[in-house]
DNA sequence: GTTTGTATTGCAACTCATTCGCAACTGCAG
DNA sequence: CTGCAGTTGCGAATGAGTTGCAATACAAAC
């Protein structure tokens, strides 16, 4: 079970980062951490408390939104909000990098290219900007 | 008058192009136009729908809405969604760009990237898919 | 011009994702 | 163990945008 003892770790560090901060661990935190460990995709809030009602039904969705806004400024989660549909989230456990949505599965694929953080730097520079965060999403489809 | 000129002829061309769709022409539709054109910044629906009322206060804002959306699909009008607010509308008349967003000011800077685009291009069909649509937002701070 | 059939409008009610008020509960520092 | 500030569940509220419906007004045909 390479993927559930990674999932515990992954679990167990981000407890640990939040414990650091001074976030009280309840149980409903622990599930939700839990179950974002265990994400290979990028689920939406709904789909999160689904998944958390499984191993602890008591945990509403208003929880579910409250511990993915701590989670999220504390840094151990990531938000994004694709175009027409409810934000979707990720651990943050994983360096930087940008999307491509497929536009029929609705999947998203992660990638990385320092080339075009290179030239977005480079721009914002031209126009007397720094870059603070940037958003760079393909939707795509698959090519036949 | 160089800019109302300019506007005026800006939305001449649009109801052009929305009469050639068979889209009908009504009093808001034009009032909502001419707005448009004038706008040299990238406003959302309510500021929109405030600026039209100064020409026409019969013009409601679900008028506002529902043009919005026919402008976008007869490709007359872009849709931004930025982080965190409500989305912005420009003419879709100058040629494709994408933009910074000053976080202090919400100002918003249109830029291009041609390289930028290439590379996107050349990501996706790494994964094995065709960009049918980009977002690309620098979120910015002057840099001082 | 007048008629006419359909697209468009204003209004208010509704949706959807997300947030909030509040009383009850519970980590966890002492 | 206690105490209490941080959390929770519930349902109500919010904000952006959409929609049903009856009234209205384009613009094509007379």
């Amino acid at each position: 079970m390479a993927e559930s003892d990674e999932a515990g770790g992954e679990a167990a560090a981000m407890e640990e980062a939040l414990r650091s901060e001074g976030v009280r661990l309840t149980r409903q935190r622990r599930a939700i951490l839990q179950v974002l460990a265990e994400a290979a995709d990028h689920p939406d809030a709904p789909e999160l408390h689904r998944r958390v009602q499984e191993a602890d039904d008591t945990v509403s969705l208003a929880t579910v939104y409250r511990t993915l806004s701590v989670l999220e400024t504390k840094g151990v989660v990531q938000r994004h909000a694709f175009e027409g549909a409810p934000a979707r989230f990720e651990t943050a456990d994983a360096p930087h990098h940008d999307h491509i949505i497929d536009l029929d599965s609705r999947e998203v694929i992660e990638f990385t290219s320092p080339e075009i953080e290179r030239l977005q730097k480079e721009i914002a520079r031209k126009h007397g900007y720094d870059v603070v965060s940037h958003r760079l999403e393909l939707y795509c489809r698959k090519r036949r």
